[in-house]
DNA sequence: CGGGTTTGACCTGCGC
DNA sequence: GCGCAGGTCAAACCCG
């Protein structure tokens, strides 16, 4: 089971991309039920390992959704439970101006904000949750619990929330950042500017559904975790400044830490981008297919549409979730990807991402 | 051939 | 000022 995910070398390469390549949304059949028991992490309540019951319902997925407060000071417990829309709905508002730079998606503020989940728990960071780029949030629309956290997870940002506001960054730095080598732009690393960061936990199956390509560009192992942090950028668009950091959690191998900075500079793609992912898909074309299913936003724009006709508000969000549906991606073995990557990282991992 | 992944090098921010 | 750790770049490589 977990010694498939174990460790070192886990490259979680394999399912992101799972997700992002994958091509065909008219696969939907496909359901939880081919994923292994195994793979079914803890977090997975009931609902993933529904054995088919659950999986179902696409949304079922989200289940395995775990986000923690990340013993940020800042976050608002209070916005989850009681308000079961209230809570949903500020969020919602506020991210509204994040969720994407332009008016891309004006629309999309004319939504009602979703319909709050049975058990969605977010917790965000204030200066976070001005930000929130993804609206992984929006995801919801699961029936089990869901946790959202926006925020820096690591002590990164929390070193920084009180600074709600970026500070007037020192010119400087940028300029005299420019490498004689490189074309550096403003190369704005760590806290160097807040960014608004979300993060979530998800379970090792969810990992990959997200209609966002997402391409890899680093790797680093993190002190005080065994497992490295992978770093993807959204390749949707040439554009795009999203960005998405992914690691295990050091507590629970079945747990995978995602994080979200930066904005989507286009609209979501309804079907995984034909520029972006479509190489290089180490699962198998099933397995993306599965992917397809869990993923909620699947289908066409058209039928998206007339699907979510229902509940619009999923337009909303999921036209802009970042977060990955989950689920799908494993119709054999989820971490098939990662299983290969095992004997690939355990030489590179420790190759310091860099250095 | 196009695009993604891998991986070493480089840079920046922060703590001491 | 130095060292550490994290984040990003980009060349090389790989795959469809």
């Amino acid at each position: 089971m977990s010694d498939k995910l174990s460790a070192d070398n886990w490259d979680l390469t394999a399912v992101v991309r799972g997700c992002s390549s994958a091509t065909d949304d008219d696969d939907n059949n496909i359901k939880d039920r081919n994923l292994p028991q195994k793979f079914r992490t803890t977090t997975a309540t009931a609902s993933t390992t529904g054995g088919g019951g659950a999986s179902e319902n696409p949304l079922s997925i989200l289940s395995s959704l775990k986000f923690e407060e990340e013993e940020d000071p800042f976050f608002f417990p209070n916005l989850v439970q009681e308000t079961d829309n209230n809570g949903f709905d500020e969020l919602q508002d506020s991210f509204k101006q994040f969720l994407y730079n332009d008016n891309l998606h004006q629309h999309e503020q004319q939504q009602p904000p979703p319909p709050p989940p049975q058990q969605l728990t977010m917790t965000t960071t204030s200066e976070v949750l001005a930000t929130a780029l993804a609206r992984p949030i929006s995801t919801t629309t699961t029936s089990s619990s869901l946790n959202f956290v926006f925020g820096d997870h690591p002590d990164h940002l929390l070193h920084h929330h009180h600074q709600s506001q970026p500070q007037p960054q020192s010119v400087t730095r940028d300029q005299s950042c420019l490498r004689p080598f490189r074309p550096v732009q403003s190369r704005s690393r760590k806290r160097k500017t807040p960014l608004k960061r979300m993060v979530c936990h998800v379970t090792a199956e969810n990992l990959s559904t997200d209609l966002w390509a997402w391409r890899k560009y680093g790797q680093k192992p993190i002190k005080g975790s065994p497992y490295p942090r992978n770093y993807y950028r959204c390749s949707s668009s040439k554009g795009c400044s999203a960005r998405k950091q992914v690691e295990r959690s050091n507590t629970d191998p079945n747990i995978f830490v995602v994080s979200y900075t930066g904005d989507h500079t286009h609209p979501r793609p309804t079907h995984r981008n034909s520029l972006a992912g479509s190489s290089r898909n180490k699962l198998p074309r099933v397995q993306n297919l599965v992917a397809e299913e869990a993923a909620p936003p699947p289908v066409s724009s058209e039928e998206e549409k007339a699907d979510d006709a229902g509940d619009n508000h999923e337009e909303d969000d999921e036209d802009d979730l970042l977060i990955p549906n989950f689920s799908a991606v494993m119709d054999e073995d989820p971490f098939s990807g990662l299983d290969e990557f095992h004997s690939h990282n355990s030489a590179s991992s420790g190759g310091d991402g860099g250095g």
